[in-house]
DNA sequence: TGCGGCTATTG
DNA sequence: CACAATAGCCGCAG
């Protein structure tokens, strides 16, 4: 079939269904296509799979519904962008919670079925009794996915193309009716909208991993160059100049003794050796006593070298930085309790004394912004404090709530800070009773949730995240004898402090990604391209000419976004944007 | 070989 | 040294 036919066709059919099609891709082989019920679906063979969806996105630019990231990573590497989609995983971890989001994990979930043990390819077992028939089918018997087919045997004959199209269009159907449910009877209004932006999140997370950062190879290295000395010539070599860099530390102790510095409970005895106790030796430890003995002043400054030379270094960018000047991570969409995106490979926390490395390519700049005190906003947003909306009018926010709490502003930042994240001692503790009188909604919001997840129940953000209080990490709560009492209180406490971060965080996460994604899409036309998400910060890469209508698009995105987001205006968001060649050169 | 602890880096 | 994350090395259990 041609594709003018196949645009008429789907057209015809998905006619009232919202423009959702469900794509599934064999790169090698070819496509399936589904329309929104499922009913209709198609198989097309071609060794041009991106082509088609090219000419189907021109044609019809529809919401298109994916399993994973996996197929919009497919289609960049062929120079295909999706404008619109709905990611099942990306749904599956926003209905759900946690992170794994596999094919037959959301249709467990969606079928009532049990996930906790799933069918897997390989060995038979008590629980796989085999079923010849099942081999055929998506679905098993039993109701669950083939684990064959998601590994792959969907692509083993065309005809199957359709299929396995056809059971992504149902569980797609699926999760937009929980979705709904969530708005509805979980009074989280914006979840369908929190789909749509983590879907296209997701799309840009492709675009990140597949185009990488532009760094220049060279700045880089003599970046790193200046603080490990340059690349070894041979193995040899490196074992010599490590030995070298150790001894510029263990000269300082007496002759003879060897100690592993790389070995904490080492370098405390080593410490003790030229009289100096220390209960850990941490950085901002053994900061406050650099000067009581040389030994410390040698390990502080080892410390820094071997930070880079080991996760920072040549190993490092000979990794991940390509031949093209690219530097390239895996990128997430959402991870963790809140939702917050991350990335591999060091991007989210390269040391800012690198960031002279991260250069825009000829003819190019970078437009850097990063969000305002972002999580304060949002809260004054999620938990519709009028008071603390009010403070948000200020481009300093702490400055109206340092005035309202008769404080510094260095305390009032702190206190409103510990409020956020749960600190129940210093000062800012101490401020907690006048923000409690000042912003009572606020407050009243964060320690619900406190108490909420202190007990063990799940929350879910403004946007309709899950955030799930049952995992192994945070204890059970309520075991009985297991523990002390302390210790059952402290692992209450910092479940507690889990929960009320994760709500603002998580919110913080929504906005940002719902500003990334317009930033994406309204940046197209003028060629801007996002090359780096930060939680609050976004470095988009442009041609020169277009710098200045990439500085104003950003800024409106973000007014854009905020509107979409939390159509209560009553709470200002702002960002510092600016024109920059490197990434060092930001002015903050 | 896997995992918790310690450390350093980022927002 | 509150909240979140990635990542490396060490020491120990299995």
């Amino acid at each position: 079939m041609d594709t003018d036919a196949l645009v008429a066709e789907i057209e015809a059919s998905s006619a009232g269904t919202d423009g959702v099609v469900a794509l599934v891709l064999d790169p090698g082989a070819g496509l399936g296509l589904a329309t929104a019920s499922g009913a209709d679906r198609w198989s097309v063979a071609t060794d041009d799979p991106a082509g088609v969806v090219d000419a189907l996105e021109r044609a019809l630019g529809p919401r298109w519904a994916v399993w994973s990231s996996a197929t919009a990573v497919a289609l960049a590497r062929s120079g295909v962008r999706l404008a619109r989609c709905w990611d099942a995983s990306a749904v599956h971890r926003l209905l759900f919670g946690g992170w794994r989001a596999d094919p037959g994990r959301i249709w467990a979930r969606l079928h009532g079925l049990s996930t906790t043990s799933l069918p897997a390819v390989g060995p038979v077992d008590l629980f796989s009794q085999p079923d010849e028939a099942d081999a055929d089918r998506p679905v098993r018997a039993d109701g669950h996915l083939n684990p064959g087919w998601i590994a792959g045997e969907w692509t083993e004959a065309p005809e199957r193309f359709g299929a396995w199209a056809a059971v992504l269009a149902e569980a797609v159907q699926r999760q937009r009716a929980m979705v709904d449910r969530v708005a509805s009877d979980e009074d989280r209004p914006m979840a369908v909208r929190t789909a749509h932006s983590e879907s296209t999140a997701e799309l840009l997370c492709a675009e990140l991993a597949v185009d990488g950062l532009p760094m220049d190879r060279a700045a880089m290295e003599a970046l790193v160059s200046s603080y490990v000395g340059p690349r070894p010539t041979s193995p040899q070599d490196a074992v010599q100049l490590r030995d070298a860099r150790d001894e510029q530390v263990l000269r300082h102790v007496p002759e003879g003794v060897r100690f592993d510095l790389r070995s904490p409970s080492q370098v405390k005895s080593m410490l003790r050796m030229v009289s100096v106790e220390v209960p850990d030796t941490r950085a901002w430890r053994l900061e406050r006593i650099r000067d009581v003995h040389p030994l410390v002043d040698a390990l502080l400054t080892w410390r820094k070298a071997e930070r880079i030379h080991t996760t920072f270094g040549y190993a490092w960018l000979d990794e991940n930085l390509g031949a093209d000047g690219r530097f390239r991570g895996e990128w997430s969409g959402s991870d963790g309790a809140a939702g917050r995106m991350t990335a591999s490979a060091g991007l989210h926390n390269m040391p800012a004394d690198l960031r002279g490395g991260v250069v825009a390519e000829p003819g190019h700049v970078f437009v850097r912004a990063d969000l305002g005190q972002i999580e304060p906003r949002v809260l004054a947003a999620v938990s519709g404090d009028r008071t603390l909306a009010a403070a948000t009018q200020a481009d300093d926010l702490y400055a109206p709530v340092a005035a309202e709490l008769g404080v510094d502003r260095a305390t009032a930042k702190v206190a409103v800070l510990g409020a956020m994240y749960g600190q129940t001692t210093g000062e800012g503790a101490r401020a907690l009773v006048g923000l409690r009188r000042s912003y009572p909604v606020a407050m009243v919001y964060l320690d619900a949730a406190d108490r909420a997840a202190q007990v063990g129940t799940d929350l879910r953000t403004y946007g309709g995240r899950l955030v799930r209080m049952g995992s192994a990490a945070l204890g059970e709560p309520g075991q009985p004898g297991s523990m002390g009492d302390r210790e059952a209180r402290s692992r209450a406490a910092a479940r507690g402090r889990y929960g009320r971060n994760a709500m603002v965080q998580g919110a913080a996460a929504e906005l940002f990604k719902v500003w990334a994604v317009t930033v994406r899409a309204r940046g197209r036309a003028i060629d801007a391209s996002v090359v780096l998400c930060l939680h609050d910060e976004l470095l988009v890469h442009v041609p020169v000419e277009h710098a200045d209508a990439a500085a104003a698009l950003v800024d409106d995105a973000l007014q854009e976004a905020a509107a979409r987001w939390a159509p209560d205006r009553s709470v200002r968001f702002l960002a510092d944007t600016s024109i920059i060649p490197t990434w060092a050169d930001a002015k903050s």
